[in-house]
DNA sequence: CTCATATATGATAATCCTATCAGCGGATTC
DNA sequence: GAATCCGCTGATAGGATTATCATATATGAG
């Protein structure tokens, strides 16, 4: 096909619309991309966003420093992406957690019990949303949604009274990060989410009896954390 | 430094032990310093203890830059001042809150109510202390022995009943810090503090009933804020 | 009034961090 | 296998921040 090679001349127009990319070039581009944001969400994990340099992320990525601003025009702009990222498989978690349940007590207190867990299970992602929490809101604003969901679901069931949604969606997310804290610093109980739990749907108005059991049931599988 | 004029009888002096401190140079030695302090805390409140430079410490407290050198080591060494204060004038509010009070349950909603009050109605004590808590969990270290306290005495009395202690504990710590930042972010409805004191105590295994009761009733007078 | 001491001050040096840039090397095309 | 494209790379400039230091100012003593 094609003689004429494309030489010096504007010719080569031949872009036309998408350019699917099978490129290999673009593979490579987009493994550096997604070593970045590896070591940026490790590095913001452990140290916090506003103590981490971008000659750490790179050296922690183990990519020349020049690199990160091939795909990040700044360190706001990794923490957005960093950001976007968690949220997405934040939003992804608790819905598989809580698909399958019909109980909106249960709803609620597995949702709370998987980031609990969470917490011990995977650190790094633990840290990485308190931390993200303390200089971006992120958890709040995260959760809140579902949260709200799930709290207005159960009122309109009758299972769930509170005095004011609002304050209570903040207390509740606020303890989830309490309890999440404790976790992460090794010194909480082995069954911290369930007694949580329990503390959570109290809250929400549940008898401590119905409290005790719902938070006793077994939790639903979940599929396999993102990675 | 030349001449050694001053060896010989240093020790001369009047001072005794105590040297109270008729010194003029000592008053106006802890007044710079006592400048620097409150400029460090508004600051610190205002954008947080990472984002605070030290010539915007001195700027803002109408110090020659070099004076902070005068008085602190490092930025690190201000803060860990800053922290010290604010535990300490933490302590002695919650003291005089709930120093009247022999409900169990009224102590810990009068303590609860306070601090979100506080948020409201000075904002600066209440950023200071969510801040300080992202960087070093003040909060929760300030507000730990108190609330065990409480929490022990409620149980005891036959007030609480908690499935575990130190979960229930955070979790209230982590709930009054969420409700808080709501506050502060000017969104919380205006009877926040009762609200949030009635979850907390239903947490705590109180009935519905009795929670919304004991939240309800008139906090004591505090005398007023140390400032 | 003059000296001695202690504190305050801003200019400056030293350091740290961000963002840029010119060149390198692998990969693809012909 | 030569030409060319594209992302990778480290050195470095530019800017910001911290800590130091020599001097200025204020206080108290003789």
């Amino acid at each position: 096909m094609s003689s004429d090679a494309a030489s010096g001349e504007a010719a080569s127009s031949v872009e036309m619309h998408t350019a699917p990319r099978p490129d290999r070039h673009t593979r490579r581009r987009e493994q550096t991309r997604r070593k970045l944001l590896d070591a940026a969400r490790a590095l913001f994990a452990r140290q916090g966003v506003e103590n981490t340099r971008i000659n750490e992320i790179t050296d922690e990525a183990d990519v020349g420093f020049g690199s990160f601003y091939n795909h990040f025009d700044s360190k706001e702009a990794i923490v957005e992406a960093v950001v976007e990222e968690t949220v997405a498989a934040q939003g992804d978690a608790v819905a598989s957690v809580t698909a399958d349940l019909d109980d909106p007590a249960e709803v609620v207190a597995a949702a709370h019990r998987y980031f609990v867990n969470l917490a011990r299970s995977d650190p790094e992602w633990g840290w990485l949303l308190i931390r993200l929490d303390a200089s971006q809101k992120i958890g709040l604003r995260a959760l809140g949604p579902f949260a709200q969901r799930d709290l207005e679901r159960g009122i309109r069931a009758g299972r769930f009274r509170v005095a004011n949604k609002r304050v209570a969606l903040f207390a509740a997310g606020g303890a989830l990060l309490g309890v999440m804290g404790d976790v992460l610093d090794g010194r909480a109980p082995k069954d911290a989410d369930r007694h949580h739990a329990e503390g959570v749907l109290r809250m929400f108005g549940l008898s401590g009896k119905d409290a005790a059991e719902v938070a006793r049931r077994p939790m639903p599988q979940v599929p396999a954390p993102v990675s």
